[in-house]
DNA sequence: ATTAATCCCTGGAGGC
DNA sequence: TGCCTCCAGGGATTAA
């Protein structure tokens, strides 16, 4: 499930492959991925845009293309694969096909049809409505602790759904989100505002440690699919919660317990991650 | 306004 | 072996 690190890794990749690329032809084979413009519209404005760029804001990613911008959201599954030379072959979860002129191509993967592209204008791409909608990214010099204090003061809401919803902070989700918790010794349900000054200092702290200690690891494989880009992390072998029920807390070796917060799998120390408020 | 539930999807795991 | 149910979950949408 690709979180900030992971859709990271697969920008630094896409952008190795893909950068001066020019597009030829588009193929669309499961038009849900396209949010819009329309399909042909979609597949029209690609032809003979060259991709200067391939940026991330949050989980997106951003292709900057000559006069346009796509954004592409991997969701759960989704996967980019480069094909050199038309040696590869498409398989049933193929559903974006991006031939450019040299006769290389992109295929867009995903097993559950969740991921989601949207193409605008050159430079738009902030206005779209699921990137304006997003919290600083997870670095010290745009995510502020006195903000985040503050907003966390005002919600009655339990912390681990406050911070996935990408307002507050972007980029966590289900796994970085247990490990931020467990780092800071915060139990997921603990409502926002029961939280002291010194737990939203460790808490903040923790989502800018784990989040970059992932990206420098190019994120967390946790199955593994070949020829996959960005799906070489080797984060899970430094996990302390996500994943490891009644496996021994790395820090007081209590076994780690899953339990269910707002339809979420979520792993946690009983121990050393009291619940309170 | 905030917060919770529902939906989209498929494959893998476990029960019987 | 085969059929069934459950589970994985990001974010848009709908409901309360």
């Amino acid at each position: 499930m690709p979180e900030l690190p992971e859709v990271e890794t697969v920008r630094k990749g896409l952008l190795h492959l893909v950068k001066g690329k020019t597009i030829e032809s588009v193929e669309v084979r499961w038009p849900r991925i396209i949010e819009s413009p329309e399909i042909e519209t979609f597949q029209r404005n690609l032809v003979n845009q060259t991709i200067e760029d391939v940026q991330r804001r949050g989980k997106f990613l951003i292709f900057k293309f000559t006069n346009f911008d796509m954004i592409s959201h991997l969701r759960m599954e989704g996967k980019y694969d480069f094909d050199p030379n038309m040696q590869d072959t498409l398989d049933k979860h193929t559903h974006v096909i991006f031939n450019f002129t040299d006769h290389s191509r992109l295929f867009y993967n995903d097993v559950r049809k969740f991921g989601r592209m949207v193409l605008v204008p050159k430079d738009e791409s902030s206005q779209y409505k699921g990137i304006k909608q997003l919290g600083p990214e997870p670095q010290p010099d745009v995510f502020y602790l006195e903000t985040f204090q503050e907003k966390l003061k005002r919600s009655a809401k339990a912390i681990k759904p406050l911070l996935l919803d990408q307002k507050l902070v972007t980029g966590l989700g289900n796994i970085y989100v247990d490990e931020a918790l467990w780092e800071a010794q915060i139990h997921p349900e603990t409502p926002a505002s029961a939280l002291n000054e010194s737990e939203t200092t460790r808490l903040y702290q923790a989502i800018i440690d784990v989040l970059a200690r992932a990206v420098e690891a190019g994120g967390t494989t946790i199955r593994s699919y070949a020829n996959a880009l960005g799906e070489a992390g080797t984060f899970q072998v430094s996990l302390n919660a996500y994943g490891q029920t009644d496996l021994p807390c790395p820090r007081c070796h209590t076994p780690i317990i899953k339990i269910k917060v707002a339809q979420r799998g979520t792993h946690y120390c009983p121990t050393c991650q009291k619940r309170k408020g």
